[in-house]
Formats: C-alpha cells, structure tokens, sequence
DNA sequence: CCTACCGATCGGTAGG
DNA sequence: CCTACCGATCGGTAGG
C-alpha cells in the first residue's frame, strides 16, 4: 500500500506544525504589518529557521494568504450551526463580535493593519479584502432587507449604503481604539454606532444637517 | 550684512523645494506605505537623488512627520476663517469633506494607510495620529454637546461615542472604497451614516437588535 | 545637492 | 527542516 503525496501532506505532525506557523505569522503580520513583518521573527516562534517556514509554505506571500483565510476558517467553526445569522440575530452577532474583539486586540490589528496595508500598489492581500468586503456587504445588506419585510417597511434606498457603514464604524473604531485604548471604548461605540445605522433604515428621519447653509 | 542661519533655511527657492518634496512623498508614502515607500521614489520625482532629499529633512522618520503636518496645516488653511465649524456646521463640514475626498484618492489613501501603519509597533506616526484623533474627537464631542444644547436635550451620555464614530464610519468606509471605487459611494455613503449618527444622540430611539436573544 | 559607499535586512534557493 | 549563500533593496553618512 502505498502513501499519496496527499496523505503525506496530511500527517498530524505536519498538519499541527503548520498550524503553530499560521498563528505566529498572525501575531507578526498584526504587530508589523505584512511587509515589514519578517519571515525570521515568524520561525523563531515556533523554533525553525526561516527556510524552514518556506518549507511548509512556498513563499510569505503564500504564507499571508494562507493565515488570512485560516483565521476566517476559524471564525465560521465558532458560528453556531458554522453559518452567519440573518436579520436581526446578524446585528446582534455583530455587537457580540465587537464585544469579543475587546479582547484579543491581536487579531484585531492584523485585521486593521493588513486591510489598509492591502490598498497599497499590487499588495498580495488586496484581492483577499476586496472579496472580503463584497461578501459582507453583500450578508449585511440582505439582513436589512430581511428585517424591513419584517417590519413592514419598504424603503431600501439605504440598505447599501447602511451595510458598507456598518463594517466602515466597526473597523474605524478598531484603529481608534488601537491607537488609545482607554480613550474609546470599542463595544459600546460600536454597539452605539450600529444601533444608530439600523434605526435609520428602518425608521428614516430628517436632522438638522438637512438644513443647506455655508 | 549678515545673513542668518534661519533666513538661509527660509530661502523661496528651498521653501518652493521642500515643498515638491512634501507632495511626492505624500503621493509615494500613500501608494506605498510608509515602511515599503523609498526615499529612491521620492527623489525620482522631484529629480534629485535620494541623499537629496535628506539633505534636506534630515532622515525619512522627519519627512514622514513633515508630511503629516503639512498636509494638516495645508486643511486648515482652506477653512473658512481658519478654524474648525461648530455644531450642526460641523457635520455639515464632515459631510462636504467626504465628498471632497471621494475626488483626491490619493490624499484619501496616504492618510488611510499612514493610519493603519502607525498602529504598529514602534511607528513613528503613531503619536501624530494619536494626537489627531483625540483633537477630532474632542471637536466633534464639542458640536454634539452645542446641537444638543441648542435643541434642548440633555442626553450627553451618547456623545463621546457617537464622537469617535463619526471618525470611525468615514476612516472605514475610505477603506472599503479604495478597494472597490465602483462598489461603495464614498460621499453618500457617508452622509447616510453621519446622519443615522447625529439622529441618534439628538433623539435616541430603541431598535429591535434590544431584545436579548441568542 | 551629488557621488560613492557602508551596513543591515530580507526573501528565496541550493543541496542536502 | 537546516546550513550557507545570493541578490536586491534601502536608509544613512562622508566628503566634497
């Protein structure tokens, strides 16, 4: 009986070694950045060289694809029944996720860090967080049309525009609250923040902004 | 007659110099992050070599901070009366700022990703962006507490979120259309959420993400 | 403001 | 998964 090259790249150890990889590379990339975040600071984490990293992965562009998309794996398995909620549950798994993302800032600058790194000239990520961010808005949006049905309501001038806000306050307030911990409070805000966006979908009103002057 | 030291520095053609400097490091820093952003590219552009430019700065560290500050002083100036609106003009001043940027993507982008970066270890622009955050913030805290005021709530237990959340939704939503100009509309994106959020601390309302579930 | 150069960092490859 | 090494990039300095 012979052993397939995909059976060997399965072993546990290996399989185990890898994962011990993806982490470290995610406390670097998040504390560094992608590309000023080396491959040497990686290996010694989990006590390799750096070529050995290249062993397992190819390349440390190969590397970053592989931890962005193993965290995202990671992040559905918590998922109850590994799918994301629809209409309202969605808005109150996203103030939970807020709530959670308090406390492990770690993971939290590597997103922070990574996705605006991402927008720079060819960055390796850049498709990643396009897709990332298509996906979201996408779920985000049809959770507002599934609470406007609802509650009776049929007004989805907004909905595109709220979906794309509600990730745009989460993420902003992650910089904030990276930059000066104390002074903002990360749950609450965006807790806030995403309550506000939603009354306004479903319940627009004029403010006093509307008023044209200057 | 003597000329001192401080009228050599101040010298038009130098001063005309530094500034061509300044607008090719914003455009390279921007399109390339500070860290992967070379003096090389830098100077290229203004034709001199990159010993040139520090010549002139002293080292990329100051250049960078230069940057930050001219582009800063660069807003300030274009204010009516030079100073920042208050109250419900402040809003409308964020909002006119939003569609102002939805046309310099490249302004956009150098403070999104400089941003981003100086959360990382050791940044230099961190404490710039520190300090920048904590002033919008307190002048944005300051036009609620005015609208609030003049409409007669006294509901301020809101305002110092709903503060950084203005930030925050504008900072995210430049993000998500950097990555896809054609997906997000920058300016009516941000006017919507703008809007949702000062709605929210003038007249808060209950949303149905507050019944507990899950 | 340039030429010339140093010292350090870093990703990747060879070859085992 | 390591040793050894290459090739390239880059910020900064000397010395003018």
């Amino acid at each position: 009986m012979s052993v397939s090259r995909s059976e060997r790249r399965t072993r546990p150890q290996t399989v185990a070694r890898r994962e011990e990889i993806l982490k470290a590379a995610m406390a670097t990339f998040g504390a560094k950045g992608y590309n000023k975040g080396p491959l040497t600071e990686i290996a010694d984490q989990v006590g390799m060289t750096h070529a050995g990293i290249l062993h397992h992965f190819g390349s440390k562009n190969a590397l970053l694809l592989e931890v962005l998309q193993y965290r995202d794996a990671t992040d559905v398995e918590a998922l109850p029944e590994h799918h994301i909620p629809d209409g309202a549950d969605l808005f109150r798994h996203l103030v939970r996720t807020a709530f959670l993302n308090a406390q492990r800032a770690g993971i939290v600058q590597a997103y922070a860090v990574l996705s605006a790194e991402s927008v720079t000239d060819d960055h390796p990520a850049r498709p990643f967080f396009q897709q990332r961010y298509t996906t979201l808005r996408g779920e985000v949006a049809h959770a507002f049309r599934v609470m406007c049905q609802e509650a009776g309501v049929d007004e989805p001038t907004t909905v595109d525009k709220a979906a794309a806000s509600i990730l745009a306050v989460m993420d902003g307030l992650q910089i904030q609250w990276l930059l000066d911990p104390t002074a903002v409070d990360l749950a609450e805000a965006s807790e806030f923040a995403i309550e506000a966006i939603v009354a306004q979908v479903l319940t627009p009103r004029e403010t006093p902004l509307r008023r044209p002057a200057d």
